[in-house]
DNA sequence: ATGTCCTTACCTTAAGGA
């Protein structure tokens, strides 16, 4: 089973570049984050068409995650848990159900800037409150996977600049501890389990000519559980994504696991 | 580290977010 994670910037200005993407790649389930749009504004046909079915959880032109799926889904959760009064979309959750049902969070994590702030805040306050999400999954000891843009770099090595980024929220050694700090509760980075050393990057700025000068960072992941890991058998970056015609500032990110 | 892109509100342009 293929399962990708990838950073649309836009379902409207990414109408050609994601179906065009789908048709290439052809993978069973996708978490798509910056969707831009109303739930029902959402082009659902042009994607059920295709085979998908479409779960979404938007919002008026900022953030909005959604996960399509070959496969049925049940079980959908809009949201993150832990704050009723947390208004941005940015989480979504369903069971897709194969042979072996696996759990697939969506999500798109505060970038955070400018830091130290109210946005740094509620970034960390949401880092926290997802680690209490994984605590409660991984309780059900089922397998899971969490795919989206986490607005982090791990570590020196997921930046062509590292020095450019040293006071960036998606580096400050406070992110990179909550974000480690998911990982030991005994989470798998997928990437990072199948490929090592630097140069390998999600996201290209559109400003500076950063795709031209391959100034890249990896911020889009996707954690397994220990019961997904066990499935794990090899993972990517669709690096040529970006290269196409209107691309987004992100390329997918995707896993195979054993069905 | 700003040479861009996307969205909306409201228009032939600007602001906010990333």
């Amino acid at each position: 089973m293929l399962i990708a994670t990838f950073n649309i910037n836009g379902i409207k200005a990414r109408i050609e570049a994601l179906p065009r993407w789908l048709d290439a790649s052809r993978p069973d389930v996708v978490c798509l984050q910056e969707i831009k749009s109303l739930d029902e504004a959402f082009p659902r046909e042009v994607f059920e068409d295709m085979g998908y079915r479409v779960e979404t959880h938007g919002q008026k032109s900022f953030n909005g995650v959604a996960i399509l799926s070959r496969l049925p889904l049940e079980d959908v959760v809009r949201g993150l848990p832990g704050d009723t009064s947390d208004e941005q979309a940015r989480w979504i959750e369903a069971t897709v159900m194969a042979p072996r049902p696996i759990r697939v969070c969506g999500l798109y994590l505060p970038n955070g800037n400018p830091a130290p702030g109210p946005k740094y805040d509620y970034k960390l306050a949401w880092m926290a409150r997802m680690e209490q999400r994984l605590r409660d999954l991984l309780a059900t000891e089922e397998a899971f996977v969490c795919a989206g843009d986490y607005n982090v770099i791990p570590q020196a090595e997921d930046a062509a600049r590292p020095e450019l980024w040293a006071d960036d929220a998606l580096f400050l050694p406070q992110t990179r501890a909550a974000f480690r700090q998911m990982l030991n509760l005994g989470l798998t980075d997928a990437f990072r389990a199948r490929v090592e050393g630097p140069g390998h990057y999600s996201f290209w700025d559109y400003q500076a000519g950063a795709w031209e000068r391959n100034n890249g960072i990896r911020i889009d992941h996707l954690l397994l559980s220990p019961q997904a890991a066990d499935r794990l058998t090899g993972a990517g970056i669709d690096k040529q994504v970006r290269a196409g015609d209107k691309p987004s500032d992100h390329v997918p990110v995707w896993i195979m696991l054993d069905d």
